[in-house]
DNA sequence: GAGTTTGAAACT
DNA sequence: CAGTTTCAAACTC
C-alpha cells in the first residue's frame, strides 16, 4: 500500500509531465521483474498526455450509431440486452502497422457488428445475419453464415484474426491458461479490452466466425446497416426467437430459460452521458467516415475522439473509481485524465494494478449487472423476455431515492433489487423487491420517455424500428447464445482494453451477466500517433458495429455448465484473460450467488480461438439514420445507454424473480430510443477476472426491464429530460 | 464552466 | 463488517 500510495503521489507529480516516470505502485513489481519501462518513449508522451486529440474525430459514427440507436429501440423491446458484448480485440500486429495499432485498435464486436458486418461487408443479406446467429435454430442458417464468414475472413481478416488471438493471449498473462499457446510476442503496451460476454454454451466456431466477419464490415456498413437493418431484423428477429430458443437448449442444454432475452435492451445505450458516446471509431477505421464525423469534436464533455473519457485527477486512473480503468479499457486521449497510467505503455502497471484490486476483490472487475434469465417466453417475437437484470451489489442510495443516475441501479436500467439497501426506493425500473408487474414498470418507463421526448424522436424510426426490434432481438439470441463478440474499441492509440488474465468465473448457472462495456469508446483519431490499430479496414474486425454503438450492452450469457470449451470467448484476442479453467468449478457452486462475473473467456489454446460460453454481444446496432445526428449533442450524455452487460445468473436467487413471468409489456411501442449518440470506441474490457466487467457508474449498460418497448433508453436529449424528470 | 451532490471505492 | 475518507461522476446553477 505504502508504495502505492507513494507511487501515486509521484505519479501525481509527475503527471503532469512524464507519466512515463513514474509509475504507480504496481510499478513496483514490475520493476522486480524487469519489465517495467517506465518510461516509455517519450514519444508518445505527448500525445499521452491527452493533448492530442485526433482532429477529426470519426464521431462520424454518428449514422451508425443512429442506427444502432434504432436498433436499440427494437431491442428494447425485445430484448433488454442491449449492448451485448463487445468485445474489443487488438490486433496484433503482424503486420507492422498494425502493431501499434494494436493498442489502439479494438474493434467491438456487437450484435450489430455482426449484422453489419455481414451485411455490409458480407452482404447486405439479412441471411447473412441470420447465420450469424448461429443459433440452433437452423443449421441452415449457421451454414449460410459460415460461408459467408468465411468469405470474408478469407477475404481479409481471417488471418488476423487468429493474430490476434495469438497476440492477445501473449499479452496476457495466461495465468491459468496453460493453454495459450503462443507467447507473448508483444510487449508492451498493447492493451485490450474487451468487453464481452460471453455464452457458455455458445459455439466457438460461430464465434469466431463471428469476429471475422466483423471484420469484414468495414466500410460502409452503416448505410447498408440501415438499408438493411429492418429487413434483417425481422429475419432475425424471427429467426431469432426459434434461434433462441434452440438456442438456448442447445447451449444450456437443459435450461431452456437461457435464451437471452432482452432484457435490457438497452435501450440506450448510453449510460452515462459523458461517456456515451461516440465511437467513432468505426468510423474512422472505415475509413470513410461517415460523414457524420466531422461533427463536433470535442465539446468538451465528450471527446471529440471519443466518447467516453474519463477526468480523473487523482487516481491515475487505476483505481476503479476511474470509469475506464473500472471497464477494462486503457484511457484514451479523450480522456482528460491527469497522470494517467492506465495506457498501454503502462500495460504491466495496469495488469498488476488489477490484479491487486482483484485480490482484494475478486469480484472488483466482475459485471455488475446479471440476470437471470429465466423466462424466455415469449415466442413471439415481439414480446420480450422479461429480463430481470438487477446489480449484483445492489445499490445504497440513500438520497437519490433511485431515481437518477447517481444510482447504479437506475444507471444501468435495472429496478432494485433485494440485494440493494436504497432508502426511499423509486427506481423507475422496479422497486427494491416490489417487484412490480412489469406493466407497472413499464408504464412508469414509458412515461418517463415520453417525457423524456424520446418517443417522438424515435417514432420516425418507428416504422423501422418494429423491425429493428425484432431485429435487436435476435441478435441478441444469436449473439449471444453462441458468439462471442468481441469488440476491440480502437481507440486511438489508447484504447485498448486491459486485459487481464483474470479468471472470471461465471456464475455457474448460467447467468447473464451484463458487463460494462464501455460504450463509449473513444476514439482517437488516428492521425496523431498511430494509429494502427487497425489499418484501415482489413484489420479491423469488427469496427462496424462499433461505431453505431456506442454504448451497447453487453449482455453475456454463461452457461455454467458448459464445458470451457464451449464457451470460448469470442474473442480469442481479447481475452486472455480468462482462465478456462475456473468457469467451471465455481459454476457449480455459485449459483447462489450471482456470480458476478459473467463472462468468461476463454482461449483456446491451439486454436487461438476463443470459446466463451457463450457470449452475446448485444448491441444494438448502429445504423443510425443520420437524421437525429444533430441532436447528438446531448448524445453524451444520454443517459441511458446501457453500457451494462448483463450476464444471466443462474442463480436461484433470481428465479424468484425469474419466476415472476413478467407480465411483459410487449413491445410494442415504437419509441424507441431516439438514437444514442455515437460511441467511439468502446473499449471493453473483460478481463478481469472475475467479471468481466465492471461497470462503474459509469459503464454499466442498461439492462432493459422486462419489457421492451419502454426501453428508456435516452437520447441525449432525452438525458435532459431525464433530468427533469428525475429531478425530484 | 464552476460548484454541489452523490454514492461507490478505498481506506481504516 | 462498519465507519470514514476519497473520488469522480452526476447533477445543479
Ligand atoms: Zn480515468
Ligand atoms: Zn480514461
Ligand atoms: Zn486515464
Ligand atoms: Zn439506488
Ligand atoms: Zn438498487
Ligand atoms: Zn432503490
Amino acid at each position: 500500500m505504502d508504495m502505492s500510495q507513494a507511487l501515486s503521489e509521484h505519479a501525481e507529480q509527475d503527471q503532469g509531465h512524464s507519466m512515463f516516470e513514474i509509475k504507480p505502485a504496481q510499478v513496483e513489481k514490475e520493476q522486480s521483474s524487469n519489465k517495467q519501462s517506465p518510461i516509455k518513449c517519450p514519444k508518445d508522451e505527448s500525445g499521452m498526455t491527452m493533448g492530442h486529440f485526433p482532429e477529426k474525430k470519426q464521431c462520424d459514427v454518428l449514422e451508425s450509431q443512429v442506427v444502432r440507436a434504432q436498433e436499440d429501440y427494437n431491442e428494447n423491446v425485445g430484448a433488454s440486452l442491449q449492448g451485448a458484448l463487445d468485445n474489443i480485440v487488438q490486433r496484433e500486429p503482424e503486420a507492422s502497422h498494425l502493431q501499434r495499432g494494436l493498442s489502439r485498435r479494438c474493434l467491438q464486436f456487437g450484435e450489430t457488428r455482426w449484422k453489419t458486418v455481414v451485411n455490409s461487408t458480407c452482404s447486405p443479406n439479412l441471411m447473412n445475419n441470420v447465420t450469424s446467429s448461429r443459433s440452433p435454430a437452423s443449421a441452415m442458417e449457421l451454414e449460410s453464415l459460415d460461408g459467408s464468414l468465411v468469405d470474408l475472413s478469407d477475404s481479409s481478416s481471417k488471418k488476423q484474426t487468429v493474430n490476434l488471438s495469438r497476440s492477445a493471449t501473449s499479452m496476457f498473462p495466461p495465468r491459468g491458461n496453460e493453454k495459450l499457446p503462443i507467447t507473448v510476442s508483444k510487449p508492451s503496451g498493447i492493451g485490450l479490452h474487451l468487453n464481452s460476454i460471453v455464452n457458455t454454451s455458445a459455439v466457438g466456431h460461430t464465434t469466431a466466425t463471428n469476429i471475422e466477419s466483423s471484420n469484414c464490415s468495414e466500410s460502409s456498413n452503416l448505410v447498408e446497416k440501415i438499408a438493411i437493418t429492418p429487413k434483417d431484423r425481422m429475419l432475425e428477429t424471427k429467426a431469432s426467437l426459434p434461434a433462441s430458443a434452440a438456442t438456448a437448449d442447445s447451449l444450456h442444454n437443459a435450461e431452456p430459460s437461457n435464451m437471452l432475452q432482452p432484457v435490457g435492451h438497452q435501450t440506450t445505450p448510453l449510460n452515462k452521458r459523458k461517456f456515451n458516446p461516440e465511437h467513432g471509431y468505426n468510423v474512422e477505421e472505415f475509413g470513410q467516415v461517415s460523414p457524420a464525423k466531422k461533427k463536433r469534436k470535442k465539446s468538451s464533455s465528450l471527446d471529440g475522439d471519443g466518447c467516453k473519457r474519463c477526468n480523473c485527477k487523482r487516481t491515475k486512473c487505476l483505481k476503479l473509481y476511474c470509469d475506464c480503468f473500472a471497464a477494462g479499457i486503457y484511457c484514451a486521449e479523450s480522456c482528460a485524465c491527469q497522470g494517467c497510467f492506465n495506457r498501454p505503455e503502462y500495460e504491466d502497471t495496469v495488469i498488476e494494478t488489477r490484479q491487486q484490486i482483484e485480490s482484494r476483490n475478486p469480484n472488483a472487475f466482475a459485471p455488475k449487472i446479471v440476470q437471470h434469465v429465466a423466462e424466455f417466453a415469449a415466442e413471439d417475437g415481439n414480446q420480450l423476455m422479461p429480463s430481470l437484470a438487477r446489480h449484483k451489489r445492489g445499490c445504497h442510495c440513500k438520497r437519490s431515492m433511485c431515481l437518477k443516475k447517481y444510482c447504479e441501479c437506475y444507471q444501468a436500467n435495472v429496478g432494485c433489487s433485494s440485494d440493494c439497501r436504497c432508502e426511499g426506493c423509486k427506481n423507475v425500473y422496479g422497486r427494491k423487491e416490489e417487484y412490480g408487474s412489469t406493466g407497472e414498470i413499464a408504464s412508469n418507463i414509458v412515461r418517463k420517455q415520453i417525457l423524456d421526448g424520446r418517443i417522438d424522436d424515435k417514432l420516425e424510426m418507428a416504422a423501422t424500428n418494429s423491425d429493428f426490434l425484432h431485429a435487436e432481438l435476435y441478435d441478441l439470441r444469436h449473439l449471444t447464445p453462441s458468439t462471442p463478440s468481441i469488440q476491440h474499441s480502437d481507440h486511438g492509440k489508447d484504447a485498448q482494453v486491459q486485459f487481464n488474465s483474470s479468471r472470471y468465473v461465471p456464475s455457474p448457472e448460467s447467468d447473464f451477466s451484463i458487463l460494462p462495456s464501455y460504450a463509449k469508446s473513444i476514439s482517437s483519431p488516428s492521425n496523431s500517433h498511430s494509429n494502427n490499430m487497425i489499418p484501415e479496414k482489413g484489420e479491423e474486425i469488427l469496427d462496424i458495429d462499433t461505431c453505431g454503438q456506442g454504448m451497447d450492452y453487453n449482455v453475456a450469457m454463461m452457461d455454467q455448465f458448459s464445458p470451457r470449451h464451449d464457451a470460448l470467448v469470442d474473442i480469442c484476442e481479447l481475452t486472455p484473460l480468462q482462465n478456462p479453467s475456473m468457469t467451471q468449478t465455481t459454476s457449480a457452486s455459485s449459483k447462489t450467488r450471482d456470480w458476478t462475473g459473467g463472462s468468461r473467456l476463454q482461449l483456446c489454446p491451439g486454436s487461438g480461438c476463443f470459446s466463451s460460453g457463450r457470449s452475446f454481444r448485444w448491441r444494438s446496432s448502429p445504423i443510425t439514420p443520420l437524421t437525429r445526428l444533430h441532436e447528438s449533442k446531448n448524445q453524451g450524455h444520454d443517459t441511458d445507454s446501457g453500457l451494462y452487460d448483463i450476464l444471466e445468473d443462474d442463480t436461484p436467487e433470481i428465479l424468484k424473480e425469474a419466476s415472476t413471468p413478467i407480465t411483459s409489456v410487449k413491445a410494442s411501442s415504437p419509441n424507441k430510443k431516439r438514437v444514442s449518440p455515437p460511441h467511439k470506441h468502446i473499449q471493453g474490457l473483460w478481463s478481469s477476472s472475475s467479471g468481466g466487467l465492471r461497470s462503474g457508474r459509469k459503464f454499466i449498460l442498461k439492462a432493459v426491464p422486462s419489457f421492451p418497448p419502454l426501453t428508456p433508453c435516452i437520447d441525449s436529449k432525452d438525458s435532459r429530460t431525464e433530468k427533469k424528470d428525475s429531478n425530484k
